[in-house]
DNA sequence: GTAACCAGTTTACTAATAGATACTAGTGTA
DNA sequence: TACACTAGTATCTATTAGTAAACTGGTTAC
């Protein structure tokens, strides 16, 4: 009995875990925050996202493009632009994002005001 | 306009990397997940928590002491027991969880199922 | 032609995280 | 007295994450 649910419990700690390692670093939710305000290319957000290296956001927009958040589209122009948006799959972490920021807040306060 | 738009933005992005450093690393969140389960002393969760180390185990227990999330509490029987339980505080990370749960579940699919 | 901008890459380094293993000090059991 | 268990700590090593700064190759504006 108690094995199954500890069993269970493992179970369900995976996605939890996906959800962390997606989010988790130093930058990727800066970067995805700046690209709910709009689509950026490359410089732009290299300059919203204020600290950041081009290396830590080339890097940063690959892992985000391979698990499908962001997707990169090379505009037609010349000289050539590059633009980052979310996908409608990056969008869907708004919610998670909203409870973070919930909770987060709720933490800053109790730690601020002791 | 467009300033302040990016200094509101930044200003939301603290509470989130909040919440992220806390919950953020191998360990923390299966700790976590394991008290839900009830109140446990050091070697049971060295034992729940598959593959943690002692060290390991002592420093996330301090860290999450640190952040009002985890009760460490000296029992007074002999030997003596020490007792680990979340706070109302920790207890408070559910709906964060099970938001966490809910988009690593969908991730999961998405990329299982392509 | 040269200076500056774009979208990055390369190299070299430091810092943070995690793992393996051994160890301590106290208590309980046979 | 020997062995095992509890609640950890200490030391060393490996891996990963992040920083700094220079560099590429193309484009455009003066």
């Amino acid at each position: 009995m108690a094995e199954k649910i500890k069993e269970e419990c493992e179970k369900r700690l995976l996605p939890v875990r996906d959800a962390l390692d997606i989010l988790s670093g130093k930058w990727k939710l800066p970067i995805i925050v700046a690209l709910f305000f709009g689509n950026k290319r490359f410089k732009e957000l290299e300059r919203e996202v204020k600290g950041i290296t081009g290396k830590m956001l080339s890097k940063e927009l690959k892992d985000l493009e391979t698990n499908q958040l962001v997707k990169r589209t090379v505009l037609d122009t010349s000289p050539v632009a590059v633009e980052y948006s979310l996908t409608k799959y990056g969008k869907s972490l708004e919610k998670l994002i909203t409870e973070l920021y919930k909770w987060g807040e709720k933490h800053r306060k109790m730690i601020i005001g002791k």
